[in-house]
DNA sequence: AGTGTCGCCTGAATGC
DNA sequence: TGCATTCAGGCGACAC
């Protein structure tokens, strides 16, 4: 479900609930995720200060002040509720994991496909863990640009839309934001990889770091309006221009839908893909 | 090594 | 109303 901006702000409003708070306990309310859950995760947690909260790709890092580190993956469906001290709440269907601290504040995860992970390990061996060890660049960071895209791009085959989704090339970019930023960057999603220019990686480049930004923009928005709400965190409704709007008219064009049916949905590797054909060659 | 397919799991939406 | 089918934003295992 969530993608590099849904993590990000989900993230952002664990830190600021969660951040310098001792673990109290780590409750399980069944074996496993998609993996199963840590050994003795609780008797690891409790009476450790949470130290700092940090993303890596899609995951979220809980850092401890012994430098051990809670790993989540969201998955598809995964939701983070936090709750404030002595504010009622009881139990849902498919919450698994409640984290509550000395002060009374929980983190609820409630994950109805399971398709999330939680892992635990030092921060140390971080980079080594499976889940971190083959992972390519952050897009936001120092270690991505145009030029990397371009190499990167350079040796696969693949439609560009499917490399972008590739954890190897560039993390933190899935299925919306993938057809998003081909979209901005006016690139049909069927193209090769390989068949992209220098010039053409640049602006595809620019376009992701733009459509990221923007959506983390509109989270850190949501996030102000959950807070006062129930707290919780998950996905959140972001304008997207091709993404879920097939037959629709691109926000771009002033073509008319009748003539050209509007924005295409397409099939690449078995994931939806949404482009506009006047748009993006 | 790069590429394509499958499956994990539940719930919502759609079709009959 | 009930039942079957399809689809969903991620990721890793697997075969070629």
């Amino acid at each position: 479900m969530p993608e590099l901006p849904e993590v990000e702000t989900v993230k952002n409003g664990m830190a600021a609930v969660l951040n310098g708070e001792t673990v109290a306990a780590v409750d399980l309310y069944r074996p496993d995720l998609r993996v199963p859950f840590p050994e003795n995760l609780h008797d690891f947690m409790k009476g450790r200060r949470i130290t700092a909260l940090k993303r890596r790709a899609k995951y979220i890092l809980m850092v401890l002040d012994d430098r051990n580190v809670f790993i989540l993956h969201l998955g598809m469906s995964g939701r983070v509720l936090l709750l404030g001290a002595g504010q009622e709440y009881e139990r849902q269907k498919h919450d698994h994991l409640i984290l509550s601290t000395d002060s009374g504040v929980r983190m609820v995860y409630n994950d109805a496909r399971r398709f999330g992970m939680v892992y635990f390990c030092h921060e140390d061996a971080l980079d080594a863990h499976p889940a971190f060890a083959t992972m390519g660049p952050e897009p936001l960071g120092n270690h991505f640009s145009g030029e990397v895209l371009y190499q990167a791009l350079k040796k696969r085959k693949t439609p560009i839309k499917v490399a972008l989704l590739d954890q190897k090339l560039v993390v933190g970019v899935g299925n919306i934001y993938a057809s998003e930023a081909l979209y901005k960057a006016r690139i049909r999603p069927t193209r090769r990889a390989d068949s992209i220019t220098k010039r053409e990686s640049d602006t595809l480049y620019s376009a992701i770091i733009a459509v990221l930004n923007a959506a983390i923009a509109a989270g850190g928005s949501t996030l102000r309006d959950h807070r006062q709400a129930d707290g919780s965190l998950g996905y959140f409704q972001h304008n997207f221009a091709v993404y879920d709007r097939g037959g629709q008219a691109c926000p771009d064009c002033d073509c008319d839908v009748t003539m050209t049916s509007g924005i295409k949905k397409i099939t690449q590797g078995s994931r939806s893909t949404y482009y506009c054909p006047g748009r993006q060659v």
